[in-house]
DNA sequence: ACTCCTCGGGAGAGCGCTTTCTGGGCAGGG
DNA sequence: CCCTGCCCAGAAAGCGCTCTCCCGAGGAGT
């Protein structure tokens, strides 16, 4: 049988309430007896147990976090970030997916209901946005890691700046001397998209060159789509120097596409992406991509979390970090 | 203040009791009042509290999960797979790494005494098995996700076919005609370097063609060492038509390398990679490679233990799931 | 000498469930 | 008619902590 907080009490010969006073450090306890009683706990090798700690305590030190997926590229980013936060200070995560639908957010919600974990990390399984409003207004504390640039309301959430980085993209592309860039967007209903299209759009129409309609493929998010989007402007005849794609895997697809055609990557076809995932260092040619602060990102949600246990307000206002620009080989060799 | 179990037996006249029985479907409960308690649970939509169930029942229904890393590119594939089974078995996931180094097996330690959980998947965090080891003969129930073929002595692992699958790559190559290969491998120090070796030279040894040690270049894991090996051999004037590589990314390091030096790929080298990471169909040119099947090995895992909660021992030989052969364009056009 | 504090520490009531033990009806058997 | 058993269901003792009271002793103040 494990060692209770009565066996320390009794082997120290005080109550359970002065070992517990010597576990937590409140009150006044005599130098010497809290010493004696820290003996006997090293000795017995004695560790609380969390499950009853939670439950008289009514808080279990642990948070949720709620992902779509964890196959995605730049999902291990924001987790590890999340992670080291939350180790850092001695939370625990639990960690749910959606993998199985309405089930798993069924499954997700008795979690909540039972008030399984203190607080919740989520980044917003697509159509999920309105339930997770409901469990913010009803008092759980949460912050919301927008990966999509979407309107949340009042929910306390970390964004990055989509507008910007896509303007940066484009100033670069400028820079290099390229006039017809094609653009390969993610899913139209997400915030991001029209942000990236936007921003992206935006410095071309300033330095004199607004974008036709026809140059803006719908993409999803997917390598296909990249592929796809550069065969169809070939096939129509549409002549164009660079590619800009609103994430790295469409990228890697445009490459791929842009390299079948017998064009080569930058010479011919400038190529970038968005997000900087792991290996868009790595591929050939190394991408050039908006590097989204997907780690920082994670960090700071969990930081503002566990700011909202100690007492801090959550920001009504969404939290930035802003995306940067990272060069490589794609556009310029 | 949410509701309680009392509260439920109160609204519904019964006893907590019955309401536990309902509740567990526990006991023999006449029809009428086991509806007429159902009725007032739904009414009040009440949830019992985790909490007090984990501490009443001595139990959690939580899985620990440890692992060395997120951001390596097959983890994900690995928790999804356990998460997957897990979830759907009502389990949660508590996620822990060691990004931290001492510290944080020291806080990971703490959970493991404070019984935060009933049981542990592991992918063993390197120089931690002597530790690990020791909380498996103290009880705890756990599964290890071998991902470097060590020998873990009792402890009941998932493995994969680390010989057999260099070997299919071995074979491979000959087909194709490749006489001359390069091995990139993985530290010294693994078992599945040790394996892979083994496995590919043996099959070159019964073809008449047995491997000289200066084409085994030792390699790390990373990107940067496949393009040195292959920089390497080619400053040293070694001729080789192929390149193994002990793990995708090396993989991708050598191509950009071979690249690099005006040969192309597949047509003068060859490039074989190990894991099949996500982005090994994406790359260019795309990475023929062994898969490790790293989904099936964390749902295998995670059903391994969920069995043994169940009551079924847990086995004491590895369970291996074979790795197999995928071809892609780095070795044929 | 008496009251008032302060300080150290104990008793015990929760926290919200599960589970064992117990017992009241009621039908069937002797 | 009484005893056995079987069904149901309640009382209450945990599970292992936290935390609010409360108390006794010793020192300061008057």
């Amino acid at each position: 049988m494990p060692i209770t907080i009565a066996d320390v009490a009794a082997a120290a010969k005080v109550s359970k309430t002065t070992v517990s006073r010597v576990l937590n450090g409140k009150g006044e306890l005599d130098r010497s007896t809290a010493d004696r009683v820290r003996a006997v706990i090293e000795e017995l090798g004695y560790v609380p147990s969390a499950r009853a700690v939670n439950l008289a305590r009514g808080r279990t030190r642990v948070v949720g976090m709620l992902v779509p997926s964890l196959t995605w590229p730049w999902m291990g980013e924001v987790l590890q970030g999340a992670a080291d936060v939350l180790e850092a200070e001695n939370y625990g995560m639990l960690l749910f997916t959606c993998n199985r639908g309405e089930e798993s957010m069924r499954q997700f919600a008795a979690q909540v209901a039972a008030k399984s974990f203190d607080g919740l990390l989520v980044i917003e399984p697509e159509g999920t946005l309105d339930y997770i409003a409901t469990l913010h207004s009803r008092g759980l504390p949460m912050v919301l890691i927008d990966d999509r640039d979407q309107q949340s309301g009042q929910i306390p959430s970390i964004g990055t700046t989509n507008h910007l980085g896509a303007a940066a993209a484009a100033r670069h592309l400028l820079e290099i001397g390229r006039r017809q860039p094609l653009v390969v967007t993610g899913p139209a209903r997400f915030g991001c998209t029209q942000q990236r299209t936007a921003g992206f759009a935006s410095v071309y129409a300033e330095a004199g060159l607004p974008i036709d309609d026809e140059r803006i493929m719908l993409g999803d998010f997917k390598v296909g789509c990249g592929a796809d989007s550069v065969r169809q402007a070939i096939d129509s005849g549409l002549a164009f120097d660079a590619v800009f794609c609103h994430n790295d895997l469409s990228a890697f697809g445009a490459v791929q596409a842009i390299q079948d055609s017998g064009r080569r990557v930058p010479e011919d076809v400038a190529v970038v992406g968005f997000d900087d995932i792991p290996m868009a260092a790595h591929s050939q040619p190394p991408l050039t991509t908006v590097h989204q602060p997907m780690r920082e990102m994670g960090e700071a949600a969990a930081r503002t979390l566990l700011a909202h246990f100690e007492g801090a307000a959550l920001p009504n206002r969404p939290t930035i970090i802003p995306a940067t620009f990272t060069v490589r080989a794609s556009t310029v060799s």
